[in-house]
DNA sequence: AGCCTCTATGTGATTTTATAACATTACATC
DNA sequence: GATGTAATGTTATAAAATCACATAGAGGCT
């Protein structure tokens, strides 16, 4: 688990190669969404929740049409629009992330604090981990500053091998 | 390859965003194109130097129908997959890029070092510029070294408001 | 309550982006 | 000039996303 520090709090891993509580991570995120959806004054409805909840489910990035399958076997509509808004919501907010090499969403992992996604795609397994990126994203910042060009989001994905199945490979 | 000091060649600033020479940036990059087709042995063939060209003279992010179209009136086949083969092509060989926030290509403004591409796309005027992005890709790296991911490949895209579009809303 | 407004949802059709599958042609090299 | 490989032509279809417009719910106001 541990990286390189002796420190090794839930958030400072990648959360997505790790293995962890599926159960309480779900619950806690839930949570966090109902917290500052109140916060903010915004609906939480049915739909969105549910997608939420399906998103948590996998923890993997799902595209909006497998999404739209989910909802269809929970009895909620399915045309493509309801998906869209939903994702659309989320992602708005910061409770959902879109993975653009994907063109899939992923439940956000790091609900508790404002933040700027980086991604780690793993192209054999399909797993995708959300890291912090403080400092990737502070190097586009700075490069950005310099130009006189405004970043209102970013969008920060690396495609690659997993250390599970590069281990995989390598046994 | 200076990027804060006094010399400012036309490298060293965020090609898209800075004005300059076409023709001379057009023949240069099909020039290199040239250059390291023969050098791998590769076939720089009608089709694929022809969706260079577009790309190189709009200086732009176009879709994949678009090229399509200016194909078609240049004379040349038109469906989908032409345009797309030629399109991969240009991407694996790094002359071409892919934003994958627009779902859209750009020809690429340094063929004559590998790097890693970042971009610039301004939200207000489509504008598209790339970057060095030597300090953004290290962060990542480090990041994705550290929890054993092995990355072969990234997407580093900021959206958001280019200069002079800045400039054109405040004025 | 009743009314109004704004937001969210339901629904069908369409647009945009991308790939599958398979036949044909061009090129290299022996 | 036969043969293998890479590139192109062509049809069809899949996958992703949006448009347009109708309906329904929530919250504020009198």
């Amino acid at each position: 688990m541990t990286s390189k520090a002796a420190k090794t709090t839930p958030d400072s891993l990648p959360l997505g190669f790790a293995q962890h509580n599926h159960g309480t991570c779900m619950s806690d995120a839930l949570a966090a969404a109902d917290a500052r959806c109140a916060e903010g004054g915004l609906r939480f409805t049915p739909v969105r929740r549910k997608v939420l909840e399906i998103l948590l489910q996998d923890h993997r990035a799902l595209g909006a049409y497998s999404i739209l399958d989910r909802l269809r076997e929970e009895g909620f509509v399915s045309q493509p629009p309801v998906a869209y808004r939903a994702l659309d919501f989320l992602v708005a907010n910061g409770l959902a992330h879109k993975i653009e090499r994907l063109n899939a969403f992923i439940a956000c992992v790091h609900t508790h604090h404002a933040h700027t996604p980086a991604f780690m795609i793993c192209r054999l397994c399909d797993a995708v981990a959300e890291a912090l990126s403080a400092t990737a994203r502070g190097a586009l910042h700075d490069a950005a500053h310099a130009t006189g060009f405004h970043i209102e989001r970013t969008v920060i994905e690396a495609e690659g091998i997993c250390p599970a199945c590069t281990e995989k490979a390598s046994a």
